[in-house]
RNA sequence: UGGGGCGUCGGCAAGCGGUAAGCCACCGGUCUUUGGAACCGGCAUUCGCAGGUUCGAAUCCUGCCGCCCCAGCCA
């Protein structure tokens, strides 16, 4: 089962396991409480919690909440829900850096006893021009070479919250000449007088992310933490805290490329923005690449699961097709989305040789490739019924197998239909009816006489049909990359007007039951989920992705060259 | 112009000195009571470029070129 590396962090892991390097395999996902989880996110969550479960080991969900400035409650229930939505759990490993704030303040005293930390007083502004430049070397700050005894005293005093937010800082002693910025004595400790969402008001000063997480990661017992290349440059201070301080264990990071989607924006800044300036509904507005968001777009978690798999991992940066993700959405649904019929654009059919005032209930499964593995549902058939307006051509160019005057077809799991006259509005010339015939013969769709139809089409009987506000979802940007904007202008010029179309849709009576969160394929349409806005009396549903539309392809093709 | 990474098909991505996997997309075809699905077939003589080592190089060496990251008291 680990024998086939898949990628080179699973080949660093196996070849630790074989040399006996370690014997368990322990990972982590560390999120900071200050945002929604995204596809991106999932990716990083995949890695983590696949490589546990692949290699018997564990892995732990690990707040990183050092800045309380900006972390919520709110967002570690949210994150905690979507994880564990996506299908991963971390049983008695859940664990907040802020637990470790103690530790890692004693862990700050003995680095100043040993001389290599030092409260600077320097303020931010000057600690960034002492810092030098990516060429130039920076200076030593004047309060760099305080005694130990004066810094201890300081630093107690920073704690004991004697000094104002900003005033000083805590500063580990390496090299102002380093060629890498992260070693010109990265700040450790800052003052920020604010209630922590956990700690509440028992700190006034608060380690950096690079004093927090390899010790935290040392703490748990982390052997592996993975991480995105854009910590890579911080992996010298990790390592060489992880050398100056008595932890009990040395972890490893390892970094791979971030996920980059066409068509997406997956920075929290420009997600934000969306959320805030109202670009979006919120933060799960199914348009939006959260967790939550696809989460209530109907997409499964199992399809997010095999997408972060098959796209691989590796260092180099890239930029994943989203046509690859929504493959993974249909491949899922298709094998588990039951089928049902629902018409968007209805278009009035009157059969004009059914008795009127008769119904008749039709059996058809839900699941046709393999009937019995999810049963039958009855479908209303009588004298009016909708039918997709874009079924009906009243001039049908080539290829064109569905309705049109003189032809037939077949109604699903229903009877052959032939049109004879299309009625239309005097004023407008719009069409607004289709007188048909049916063959009473053909029930159940196969003609006894052995003769074909080239095009089956879904439909609804009027009487019968629920109305639907049914949510048509598209790209929520009309370009591969969304940060690809005219001068001056920035992603938001490229925000697709089309993303969202809201359709009044007739939808089988069998829906009447549907409940939030369930899945359907609406023949011939696409996938669609019950939305959470759905009261009784008034059903809403989401589009999550349309079926591959192959007339489509064909038509536009003709235009192009006839 | 310092340092750290990375460059294999339109997009992901295997490959680890023995003669370019797979997936998506795309293009054909079969089948079909979803123009869906399924199935069959096509799709890199070539691995950023240029030299070199070798019987043999995407894999080793040298030099170029290109892209990404780093100058938060964010993570």
């Amino acid at each position: 089962m680990t024998s086939e590396p898949k990628d080179f962090i699973r080949e660093i892991i196996r070849e630790d396991l074989r040399t006996g390097k370690h014997t368990t395999i322990v990972t982590r996902f560390p999120p900071e409480p200050n945002g929604y989880l995204h596809i991106g996110h999932a990716k990083s969550i995949v890695l983590n919690f696949g490589i546990a479960q692949e290699f018997g080991g564990r892995c732990h969900l690990r707040f990183d909440d050092t800045n309380p400035s900006r972390e919520e409650e709110e967002y570690v229930q949210s994150i905690i829900e979507d994880i564990h939505w996506l299908g991963f759990d971390w049983g008695e490993h859940l664990y907040f850096a802020s637990d470790y704030f103690e530790q890692l303040y004693e862990w700050a005293e003995y680095l100043i006893t040993a001389g290599e930390a030092y409260v600077d007083d320097l303020s931010a502004e000057e600690i960034r021009a002492y810092r030098g430049t990516l060429t130039e070397p920076g200076k030593p700050s004047p309060y760099r070479d305080r005694s130990v005894e004066e810094n201890l005293d300081l630093f107690r005093r920073m704690r004991a919250g004697e000094f104002p937010d900003g005033s000083r800082v805590l500063r580990a002693k390496i090299d102002m000449a380093a060629s890498n910025l992260n070693l010109r004595d990265p700040v450790l400790y800052r003052i920020v007088h604010a209630t922590h969402h956990r700690t509440g008001d028992r700190w006034c000063i608060y380690p950096m992310y690079d004093f927090a997480h390899g010790q935290s990661d040392a703490i748990e017992g982390i052997t592996h933490s993975l991480c995105t290349l854009e910590f890579e440059n911080h992996r010298p201070l990790y390592d060489w805290l992880i050398e100056h301080l008595p932890v009990p264990a040395r972890p490893r990071q390892i970094e791979f490329a971030r996920l980059n989607l066409t068509y997406t924006v997956l920075s929290k800044r420009k997600l934000l923005r969306l959320v805030t300036e109202g670009h979006v509904t919120g933060w799960d507005d199914p348009r939006m690449p959260t967790l939550s968001g696809m989460r209530r777009r109907g997409i499964p978690p199992e399809a997010i699961r095999t997408f972060c798999d098959r796209i691989g991992m590796a260092k180099r940066d890239s930029t994943v097709d989203v046509a690859q993700l929504e493959f993974c959405i249909r491949d899922e649904l298709n094998r588990t989305a039951r089928r049902v019929m629902g018409v968007l654009n209805p278009l009035r059919v009157v059969i004009e040789n059914y008795p009127e005032g008769q119904t008749e209930q039709l059996e058809a499964p839900y699941y046709p490739d393999d009937p019995p593995k999810m049963g039958m549902r009855t479908v209303p058939f009588s004298r009016v019924l909708y039918i997709e307006r874009e079924d009906f051509r009243e001039d049908p160019p080539k290829k064109f197998f569905r309705l049109a005057p003189g032809r037939e077809v077949r109604l699903r799991w229903a009877y052959f239909l032939r049109c004879e006259r299309v009625i239309k509005d005097p004023d407008t010339g719009e069409i607004t009816e289709l007188r048909c015939t049916y063959d009473p013969a053909t029930r159940g769709g196969d003609a006894p006489d052995g003769r074909k139809v080239r095009g089956t089409i879904h439909w609804v009987s009027a009487a019968h049909a629920l109305p639907a506000e049914v949510r048509l979802y598209d790209r929520l940007f009309n370009r591969p990359n969304p940060d690809d904007a005219p001068e001056g202008k920035d992603f938001l010029a490229n925000l697709n007007p089309g993303s969202l179309t809201i359709v009044e849709a007739r939808v089988e009576a069998s829906l009447a039951t549907a409940a939030p969160g369930d899945r359907y394929q609406f023949e011939r349409r696409g996938y669609f989920t019950v939305d959470p806005d759905t009261r009784p009396g008034h059903l809403v549903f989401n589009r999550t992705v349309p079926l591959r539309d192959t007339w489509a392809k064909i038509e536009k093709q003709m235009k192009q060259r006839p």
